[in-house]
DNA sequence: TCCTTTCTCTAGCGATCACTACAGAAAGGA
DNA sequence: TCCTTTCTGTAGTGATCGCTAGAGAAAGGA
């Protein structure tokens, strides 16, 4: 094992990205300069460079930690529910604690940091977009399984209702960047679980 | 009534705040710069400054132009509807055309056009959040005006309904953007209806 | 001690940002 | 015809954008 030569990084090179991920979760990937960077994450603009490339590099890999960490909730309801109506209703819920919390900023990351672009980050706009295409998806099919398996109604539109669910969240992270509090968006996923399809037989309330 | 003095303006003034529309609709405000408004509305910079003054002016008066045609159709629901249940259904089902028609771009500008701002616009942002918290209050008092009279239940939590009808548009506008259809955005529509309180007495089904 | 390697700092690159000074052009009024 | 008024086109303002060349600083290896 070869020890590392040259001169040490001054920075914590995780606790630097995680700053990035709040400054970009503030105000988006356009709209924070180098210059906001360098000052958020104390360090010089070479120093930046030197560690992750450019700008863009720096956003996918902040990107990365937010769903290490703050974004991590979806998975692990998708993981862990044995249904994909459990998922959807400890999702919506979370979320609405997550996106509130005022340990970070409001909403989700991966839903808001990339709506305003010019065409130059066209490329940044679809990652983030292509992201949240692939969790409707990754809804979608657990839905479709849970149909075809006889534990929603057999006439459940798998599409439709993961469409829903993903409005939802998108609904809840603009509410709460809006100013919403955790109550607020509780009744949001209150009321958009009642328009869930109950577990196995249909049941009247 | 005194003739125009001085040499006339060579463009049409709405048609120009209508592309503008179109311009910070797709792109936003502060990614949308003054160079690709004056390429969008065919004039030159100084013409630009004389007409609306500034880049924000000229942003707010372009909100107002959107506002007053392809955004309209939530006032005219609310104004028409002869209940908040009908007015909100059918803001659902109208947005599912509107966000997705391919005469224009996708979702709405109210919306996404100022997700992304710089503390340097705040205010821009502030304009178009005040915008969306003053429709959310409309429609919460429309609703508690039913409740008080019986239309709806007395148990409906009016200021959790309008927070669900405004967070499921607002999903819709962000799923719009993200390439779902005009059927997709319906599928949604339809399945926030079915989280809405009946009419008069609650009903199975 | 001296070399190599890697990072940091100062300073500044060309491009673009929102915006405008200035002069000429196009209209009505006298 | 000439003046006033208003708009348009050229050309550019200082500021900021993302990014980097080059020199010095701080580590390990020989």
């Amino acid at each position: 094992m070869t020890a590392q030569r040259g001169r040490p990084r001054s920075f914590d090179r995780q606790a630097a990205l995680e700053r990035a991920a709040l400054a970009f979760w503030e105000h988006g990937y356009e709209t924070t300069s180098i210059s906001d960077l360098t000052t958020a994450l104390g360090i010089g603009a070479p120093s930046l460079y030197a560690a992750f490339g450019d700008k863009r590099q720096l956003f996918y890999e902040a990107v990365a930690s937010y769903q290490a960490t703050h974004g991590s909730f979806t998975a692990r309801a998708m993981a862990e529910e044995p249904t994909a109506r459990d998922a959807i209703v400890r999702i919506l819920r979370e979320a609405a604690t997550e996106y509130t919390s005022p340990d970070h900023p409001r909403g989700c990351l991966v839903i808001s940091a990339a709506q305003n672009c010019s065409p130059a980050s066209a490329d940044v706009a679809k990652a983030l977009r292509d992201t949240r295409n692939k969790n409707l998806r990754l809804l979608e099919d657990r839905i479709r399984s849970d149909v075809d398996s006889g534990i929603l109604p057999g006439d459940t539109d798998a599409h439709g209702l993961a469409l829903f669910a993903a409005a939802t969240t998108q609904g809840m992270s603009q509410q709460a960047r809006d100013g919403a509090g955790r109550e607020d968006l509780e009744a949001i996923a209150e009321a958009a679980v009642r328009a869930l399809p109950q577990s196995s037989a249909t049941a009247c309330r």
